[in-house]
DNA sequence: ATATTATTGGGTCATTATGACACAATATTA
DNA sequence: TAATATTGTGTCATAATGACCCAATAATAT
């Protein structure tokens, strides 16, 4: 058999002929959601039902890697359209180095014939996608036991170097902030003050105060603040806010806190 | 003659066989520089003397993406340890389209035995570089007809994407300036604050008040002022600086002007 | 020798932004 | 009905910023 007509299983949507496929280039996505005030990260279950990966893919000879990376985040949540965005290039030859290959493809109980392509040298390139938890319906690869949502804070053991690559995701996040909002992609349609509190306190990665946060943040002119209260929470019932698209765009082009 | 062992000559220190280097993957380098109060980019003469193009070559199967970015700088610039960083993945597939790289191909002069290697598609890891101006002998290579600083605002028409390219880089250390200072990978020694100033401008592209600059600069607590004042300008001496390393480093750790 | 001129070092000052609190209002739970 | 956690809003001292101003100075022109 030609190599070039040998087939790649993976998954319902990605049988590819390696022929196909841009040889040891990948993207892996780091899709990040928000449910109970917690910043979440979407996973795949290796079938060894112990080690989990990031969802990934190759890119294909036509595609360019911004497709790839969409096409990966539509097989895994079904969204189009959502805020993914390049951060780094994992282009280390020792991130795929044997020991740590063998183990991975031990993990992924993957059939013998793929061998040879999933053992070359992967320089991969990191997407990190901001989507809304509630409408995601996670979908697992052919290669996965399932898909499932971690807190970012609580990851469970990872293959290869997917940890690192959240928690440089994480730090890109964090650079992004200082010049761009966030929130609009990851709350739905009406949400609190304290939910993006949340977001901004997870991604920096400490605590923010409160009142200052309201103050700034309203200050920005980009939020529309609901009379309708949330209920059902306890304690004293917060206003609902939902984002002015028209205004985030316009801070999201020229800028947050522009310094100097 | 097997497709695995024909030779890319891609200058002195660049002959490759094809079979050890990364199929579609290349590095490019936005090396920037700073003289007569400018930025400026290090750029290739192409063969037909009128196209330029920014330093670039391929990734060997062996060696990370960094470490092929580091060879191509040394090799054009003969520098080592400099400031290099990527800042973004160029994937797009019409990037590489019949159209410009032919047209590409013929500014190059590229001999015909290379063709089938530098017509596939490639995916380009940008990488720039900050450097000390009077540090750098540019150097050509095999392919190109010299190599020159250009002023970033004036540039001379350049081949593929290379112009999106530095457009892009300057965008990225836009958004670096942020959260690290900037300066020491680009002056030399001792230099004045004007000079400091001038990098920041072009950089942000607009003017700032000399005053303020200064002000907040000196608040940083980097720079050392020197008692030595630069002679030789025309009117009033100013004060010659340096950066204090220690400081330097440890406000490029933790942030310049984190916010919130 | 002296005046001119562009540039530099060093300020001022009003305004805005920030960080650290304070306190009353309120919705659930005890 | 009281306790409690949470929210909306306000205060206030301090820091940072933007827009100026002015005297000092070194080369150049006269």
């Amino acid at each position: 058999m030609r190599m070039e007509s040998k087939l790649i299983n993976m998954g319902k949507q990605q049988n590819f002929k390696v022929g196909e496929l841009m040889p040891g280039l990948s993207v892996d996505n780091v899709i990040f959601g928000f449910h109970d005030n917690q910043l979440k990260v979407l996973l795949l279950e290796c079938m060894n039902h112990r080690d989990w990966m990031l969802p990934g893919g190759f890119v294909l000879k036509s595609e360019s890697t911004d497709a790839a990376a969409e096409r990966v985040l539509y097989d895994r949540t079904g969204l189009n359209n959502v805020y993914l965005q390049q951060f780094h290039v994992f282009g280390d030859p020792s991130r795929s180095r044997d020991s740590l290959m063998s183990s991975a493809m031990k993990s992924m109980e993957l059939p013998f014939e793929t061998d040879n392509w999933f053992k070359q040298r992967f320089v991969t390139i990191g997407y990190y996608a901001l989507v809304e938890f509630e409408k995601v319906v996670p979908v697992p690869d052919s290669i996965s036991a399932s898909c499932a949502w971690h807190d970012t804070d609580k990851l469970p053991r990872l293959i290869f170097d997917h940890k690192d690559i959240i928690a440089n995701a994480l730090t890109s996040m964090r650079h992004h902030l200082n010049y761009q909002p966030i929130g609009y992609n990851l709350l739905p349609k009406e949400f609190t003050m304290k939910n993006l509190q949340s977001i901004y306190e997870t991604i920096l990665n400490r605590k923010l105060d409160r009142s200052n946060f309201t103050r700034k943040m309203l200050a920005a002119g980009i939020l529309d603040k609901k009379e309708k209260l949330f209920a059902g929470g306890a304690h004293k019932a917060p206003y609902l806010y939902s984002f002015k698209k028209k205004e985030y765009l316009k801070v999201l082009k020229d800028g947050f806190n522009n310094e100097f």
